[in-house]
DNA sequence: TGGTTCAACTAACGGTGTTAAGTTAGCATG
DNA sequence: CATGCTAACTTAACACCGTTAGTTGAACCA
């Protein structure tokens, strides 16, 4: 069955396909061949629209990150980088399996380096120096990747009780499962804040 | 050649050249095969020792965070806070190439829950709430875990001036890749001390 | 109309983690 | 001391992976 009367594929559907199974499956879920049968199609078509798995990651990813906001620098640095740390932790934790991705490599991604830009951008016309500048924007990013993660709350396994014998610390950590999604979010919140109010505090000093 | 008189294999010596291929050739570059070759025994021999990849990787993970300090709350919440957050962030940059999988899931890593139990009864001794404690200790992992991850200053590819020209704000950036892991360790030093002080006057302000 | 290009196909390669079955050294027991 | 069980390895093989090669026939342009 070759050359269809009308094309079977095309990049926009494998991205929107491939992110779903992503969503669904996991990361390590999303195999070529599963890719390609969701479409109803034979795994090395998807290599005339992509040549490369990572390719086509790479181009999921950088739709995800497109959504992130990073026009609000213009209400000053504090608004900008609440602004963006929020809805660049909201835009992964939409999709968080994709987040191990995103963390590997940066790959070719542009819509990262633009973003890098308009913040970078935003903090000097601010009063920021630039080295200080890029120092915020590499720290709020941990921030937003770390909490991505969820390597805190996602730590804790189903079976609880055994933990609770184990380590009497913990105390009321022993919800953390049930509120895991609060958790980080309310954690991200308070990282957040701790960290702009010790910027906003070395600013002021000066 | 069965049952050798003395035996080949250790989990020990497993761990340390898994690791050692992990460290030179990437998380990736790490496969059974491989490391049975270089351990001069046939890939189904590990499994003797290892009931899968999965469990010897938490199993060098482990191994890993437990060099990581926990021991100084003693000395009071902030000097336990930043001696942890530092000794964690080392340990991981001593090994950049297993982060992404310990990041990826928790595992059975018995390690990172002793920890846990020891920082939140740190910061509960110290004086925090405990939901508190359990929002610091998340955080600083985020922390960690993003800086670990590097993902900023690796954001930018060899080729510097394609950038440049694109990305004109980027300013004094362009040297980020030749400094990547000194912007790494300050923008880490940096976000960790803002965060700390953001803590202190919300504690002192009490 | 003819030739080229496109968009799919099947077959296959080398790699992966892992399981099954075979072989024999070491150890415990009668 | 012989017997049997377990331990620690072997080779062969399974199902899957990303990807490449070679084929087919519809669509498009001269």
């Amino acid at each position: 069955m070759p050359r269809p009367t009308t094309p079977l594929l095309s990049q926009a559907g494998i991205r929107a396909s491939a992110l779903e199974i992503i969503d669904r499956d996991g990361l390590d879920g999303l195999s070529m061949r599963k890719l390609a049968a969701a479409l109803g199609v034979s795994a090395p078509a998807l290599y005339f629209h992509y040549p490369t798995k990572e390719q086509l990651l790479d181009d999921v990813a950088n739709e995800i990150i497109e959504k992130v906001d990073v026009s609000a620098f213009t209400h000053g640095w504090r608004e900008g980088l609440l602004t963006w740390a929020r809805s660049y932790r909201a835009a992964l934790a939409e999709h968080p399996n994709i987040v191990p991705f995103l963390a590997r490599g940066p790959g070719q991604r542009d819509a990262s380096l633009r973003r890098a830009d308009a913040i970078h951008g935003g903090l000097v016309a601010a009063g920021w120096p630039p080295r200080e500048a890029t120092m915020i924007g590499a720290s709020t990013k941990y921030l937003v990747v770390g909490a991505a993660m969820g390597s805190f709350s996602r730590g804790f396994v189903d079976d609880v009780q055994v933990y609770l014998d184990r380590y009497p610390s913990l105390g009321d950590a022993h919800r953390l499962r049930e509120h895991a999604d609060a958790v980080d979010r309310d954690s991200f919140e308070f990282a957040l804040l701790m960290f702009v109010d010790g910027l906003a505090a070395r600013l002021g000093g000066r």
